[in-house]
DNA sequence: TACTCGCGTCTCACATACCGAGACGTCAAC
DNA sequence: GTTGACGTCTCGGTATGTGAGACGCGAGTA
């Protein structure tokens, strides 16, 4: 039975967060679950602190740390963008019109994966653009999770009110009409982290001529789905 | 400036892990990025791959693993442990007995948390003891809510029955006397998670002599209130 | 009050685990 | 066919990780 990676330092450090992961535990508790003498477990686990894999509780309990999430965050970015094409590539054949996914950063969201309708008019957003969190369904999409310090910090200034937001979580999906551009509607719903967090938004976009100023009817639910799949994505354990 | 762990080969493995947190890479990548001679790169990547920190992409580039999220959700359940000492001991005065956090791992419970009552006879379970999960009312609560196929597999060998809890889900809590422990009674009730599973059960336990035969009455109050204290802590969004 | 025990933290001689120069085979480009 | 870059592997050497034991502290007990 081979049970190590062939560097005995990381197959010890593995166990270490391995114990971590039921419940933060004392040096001494640590000793235990890992079956390594005291001072082993101690350096390890130092040396796991000092690079934020593991951190410190109230009480002196070793927890694992905020690094992880960091580090974690990024999977879900790699497998969403792994996943984004063809669902995004379903969504605009499904609907007619262009769909694009929107990651927020800072005060932008910016356009991480898209297909386009083919011909004749349609909202072209490129990937990489980087659009304004002030206004359209994605940003409310982006925003209607966040806390309420950060939501109403953003709605100031924004084209939708915190009325609006509360609304986008209630019906699970936004929707916009001439707000980011004139003659442009869209409609928007959430990507969720495993965590629950909102880490994307998926949106389909096109002239309100074909929209309609009301297009969450004809929209939503192929919307709603497609952000499901990316959502379910995410979860999925290897 | 000192910028190491005191433990090289730790120190290597996350600036690895910092090195693909940007993108995918080659090894060549990989010895660029660290600055680390490639067969030093090519060991600690792929011991890093064996504990799935590190996955490789359908080229053959090294990426971060799914491991980082299994251990990223567990730092999100701090949160119950954070809020839980406060609770447990505004439950152990009120109560005037020994509260407790119970966890599921596996065919087991963990005991997360703890306060104990100070003087005289008393229901003493350290933090990280594993107890049974098929005796204890902690063990009911923990159980009653799970779909009816692992229910049923649960109560296969247990001291309670189905019937029971139909009753604890009817409740809203549950006691057992002398189950786990003879001599022993106790009093549960569910801490559940925003999606409304159950994460864990608070109890309160001690002596027959104190709780009596029927400890329900004069306990279950508090440990739904304690209860649902900590489900209202994990449904705050950050 | 003194003693004991368990805790977290540290030391340092030593064994061995990690290291990396170099070898090897493969593949793509010229 | 040749060259160079790639990923993977070998193995002698030494730097690093190791852990028994020491230390100081705090809590519990007699």
């Amino acid at each position: 039975m081979d049970n190590s990676s062939g560097v005995g330092v990381l197959d010890k450090a593995a166990a270490v967060l391995a114990a971590l992961e039921g419940t933060p535990l004392t040096l001494a508790g640590l000793v235990e679950a890992t079956g390594l003498p005291r001072p082993t477990a101690h350096r390890l686990a130092c040396a796991l602190e000092y690079h934020r894999f593991v951190a410190r509780d109230l009480s002196g309990r070793f927890m694992l740390g905020p690094r992880l999430r960091e580090l974690a965050a990024v999977t879900g970015e790699d497998r969403l963008l792994t996943s984004a094409s063809s669902v995004l590539v379903t969504l605009r054949d499904a609907s007619g019109e262009s769909a694009q996914l929107y990651r927020r950063q800072g005060d932008q969201r910016i356009c991480v994966a898209a297909a386009e309708r083919m011909t004749g008019l349609r909202d072209s957003v490129p990937v990489g653009a980087a659009l304004t969190m002030q206004a359209g369904s994605a940003a409310q999409v982006l925003l209607a999770w966040e806390d309420a310090d950060r939501l109403h910090r953003a709605v100031n200034g924004a084209t939708f009110t915190a009325v609006t937001l509360a609304q986008v979580r209630r019906r699970g999906w936004a929707h916009s009409v001439g707000e980011r551009e004139p003659g442009v509607a869209s409609v928007s719903a959430p990507v969720r982290a495993p965590d629950g967090r909102v880490l994307a938004a998926v949106s389909v976009s096109g002239p309100i001529e074909r929209l309609t100023r009301v297009p969450g009817p004809r929209y939503a639910e192929a919307v709603v789905k497609a952000a499901a799949q990316l959502t379910a994505a995410l979860a999925v354990v290897d």
